[in-house]
DNA sequence: TATTGTTATACTCTATAACTATA
DNA sequence: TATAGTTATAGAGTATAACAATA
């Protein structure tokens, strides 16, 4: 390395050094608001990456989910658990359904709902899906322990209410 | 109690319960990415519900914070620490110049970028809004220990990359 | 009267690509 | 050539209000 590197070199660190100093975080620091969005983004990036071949959203996901876990659940209700709209609920159906991986039956005992169901094609998805979720979900906790990755569900679990 | 209002009382029980069964979120319940995205919908609905009456968005807050933080930082630097693409910046920084609480000061070294600063309005705003953002934290950790609050901000913080 | 699904509509947040003025 | 700010534009994601069918 010339000494006009190294002045060179040097430089950079400065710069790099007055960078940092101004990426002071200040305040938001203390913020528990602050990390929790962005670990959350950090966690719809990761999803969106690992899930790329499987079109999609984790909003969709958990559609999928909760009708595996809750055979013929109407659309109100499903909406309610998840926290999501009943309006906004029905172009996420309406998608899933185009992908035949969850179907409207027609309700037994209220003929104003829908009672959803997983198709074989959407049970057949959900397998697939598996190992990719797997490594959404292991790129997260990389940098967890096992019960640390359980102690943080737990206090999350304690900000948003059931 | 009467006899058909403890039926009554039954019957709605048994309506609960099996509200509750088919709100079951299955497979949900293992996945760290929904506990995450749930506890960040919350948060967002708390932080606008507190902060209602200082019109700002937990995005500008930050924007507002990183300019007490670190004064003169530039649009591009100061969209990086946050994650924030320089083009969404500009309209959320319009947004805060127009209310005078940030200013564009033209920068020393370089007549390409803009030197932010927090203004006297800027900080006047941070220290009358800071009650309900204290309000707003003490919501989200309501059901936390102060170590469990410090905690929890630890292991986010290794979920996403600084 | 109340509720389910639906539609129309709008608002927020965000990113990509291309432009301009500087470096 | 590369970078800072900007603009135009588009895509997610979401909510509110109102309507028809049904309870």
């Amino acid at each position: 390395m010339t000494e006009k590197a190294v002045a060179r070199s040097r430089g950079a660190e400065e710069a790099e050094e007055r960078a940092d100093a101004e990426r002071n975080r200040g305040r938001l620091l203390g913020l528990l608001g602050y990390f929790l969005r962005r670990a959350d983004v950090y966690t719809f990036q990761s999803f969106n990456a690992h899930m790329a071949e499987d079109r999609i959203s984790p909003g969709q996901l958990g559609v999928l989910l909760m009708a595996e876990a809750n055979p013929g659940i109407n659309q109100t209700r499903l909406g309610k658990a998840l926290g999501i709209d009943r309006s906004t609920l029905v172009a996420m159906i309406d998608l899933l359904e185009s992908r035949a991986l969850v179907a409207r039956t027609p309700s037994a005992t209220d003929r104003r709902s829908h009672a959803l169901k997983l198709t074989r094609q959407g049970e057949a998805f959900l397998k697939a899906m598996q190992p990719r979720l797997a490594r959404h979900e292991a790129e997260l906790a990389r940098n967890l322990s096992a019960a640390e990755r359980r102690l943080l569900m737990d206090l999350l679990a304690r900000i948003a209410p059931s």
